[in-house]
DNA sequence: ATTCAATTTATTGTATACAATGACATTGAA
DNA sequence: TTCAATGTCATTGTATACAATAAATTGAAT
């Protein structure tokens, strides 16, 4: 109990998240977590102990409760009654879940922000597009997933709806995990070609096209997941917990 | 502070929300103040205080709070911070973009829906039709917003995908918000009949016709809508405010 | 009377104490 | 060695106390 206080949150830290002494508010805290779930620094199943993340970040349950809560709420943690939180593993049929409502709720977003972009708008989005492509050749995975992101998420800002933007935002973090969890070899965050054609499309001023555009792009990222084979083998760990003598 | 004991939570006893000496489960609670909001029997911007929930309910501020902000993140209810929560009110923007998102994602749905719905699953939903119709003649439009949810959430759960359920869920409410503030005469509940040409579509296993029912059915109840007069005239209620002397 | 400031009151935000639950280890017997 | 039962420990669930904030009220000065 001595020893352990030290380790305790050790292991959160060392994957790069830092509280200090006092004052972090609640969306600093929510953002740090979010952040590392979605850069892949927590694994899915990671458990989310309370009083750790109450130790790193100096606040009390009260605020980490509430915060975890929300992260629930957008599927990114998940909350077994008294068990506690950890980073969601999302099943294959997750992984499909998410794509098919990506492409629904893209879909509409495309539309929409092809009929109303303006052309500082389109240079923005080219703009996302040229780092990507240098992420990729570089070999920055992190920083390529970030850029992927931001590219849809400005495409829904755009498009001017809330809500179809707060839906594609639970959508992307999902889609992370879905990465994370499926897509070892990093081919399903999709080519910053494939974001220069629906570029190309929306500055054309074809929403059809432009539609059309996202539908591919989204079916060939859902296609590169390895979503076919075996289930989930990070079940095999609490499968064989109770095998393997520690 | 005697007597006001009683009064605090009269005002909301007396809008059909009761509780008990002890025991109420969150999702009891939650879903009692989820149909009274939903059936519109606390109205647009109703203040709903923690320790007036906590008196109906018997439970402590924690599990109320813990309510409240399920339902704020369902935009159902509003929390300012250091405000208190209440009943949310739509603007005109917010309709726009709840039928917008319905298109996008009830299109989905009923493509999905019409290509594995079974036999049973038609008749059941024809039942519902049904009910609808008596519901109407008879003028019972609480029991009728409830059963036009109801259809459209079987729908969802037949097309079998649980992200665009959970999604259809938070615009159902929303669109409830939605009739309540801006549809006094109930027009936009959406006409039974049109539920039944969805049914038929669906049956004769044209998804495209099926797709096109649904956009249109959303189309006719977004247009029923007082959307494009004046801004809400709830919010006269705290201009005068300070006018009117009590 | 009206306006403004100061004070009081009501309500929400946060921390913490205690209760309840589930996980784990130890024990004992088959 | 395996399994079940039991007790201990760690962790989460709930209530409550206190702090912080915003609203309401009071009172004086104009």
């Amino acid at each position: 109990m001595t020893s352990s206080e030290h380790t305790t949150s050790e292991d959160l830290r060392g994957v790069g998240i830092r509280g200090r002494k006092a004052g972090f508010s609640e969306d600093q805290i929510y953002g740090q977590i979010f952040d590392a779930i979605i850069e892949q620094r927590l694994a899915p199943d990671t458990r989310l102990a309370e009083d750790k993340l109450c130790d790193i970040f100096n606040v009390s349950r009260t605020v980490v409760r509430k915060i975890l809560q929300r992260l629930a709420y957008e599927k990114i943690v998940q909350i077994r009654p008294n068990r506690g939180a950890a980073v969601a593993n999302p099943s294959v049929k997750d992984a499909h879940e998410v794509f098919e409502a990506r492409r629904a709720i893209e879909g509409a977003i495309v539309r929409t922000a092809s009929a109303v972009i303006s052309p500082s708008e389109l240079e923005s989005l080219r703009r996302i597009v040229a780092e990507e492509e240098a992420c990729m050749t570089r070999g920055d995975r992190t920083g390529w997933i970030r850029l992927s992101n931001r590219f849809h998420l400005q495409l829904a800002e755009t498009s001017g709806n809330e809500t179809l933007l707060s839906f594609l935002r639970e959508l992307l973090s999902r889609s992370s995990l879905v990465v994370a969890r499926y897509d070892s070899t990093s081919r399903a965050i999709g080519s910053p070609a494939t974001h220069g054609k629906l570029v190309d499309a929306m500055a054309s001023g074809d929403d059809d096209k432009a539609a059309q555009a996202m539908a591919a792009h989204l079916d060939h990222c859902e296609a590169q997941l390895n979503l076919d084979g075996e289930e989930p083998p990070i079940d095999l760990h609490t499968v064989f917990a109770g095998v393997t003598k520690k």
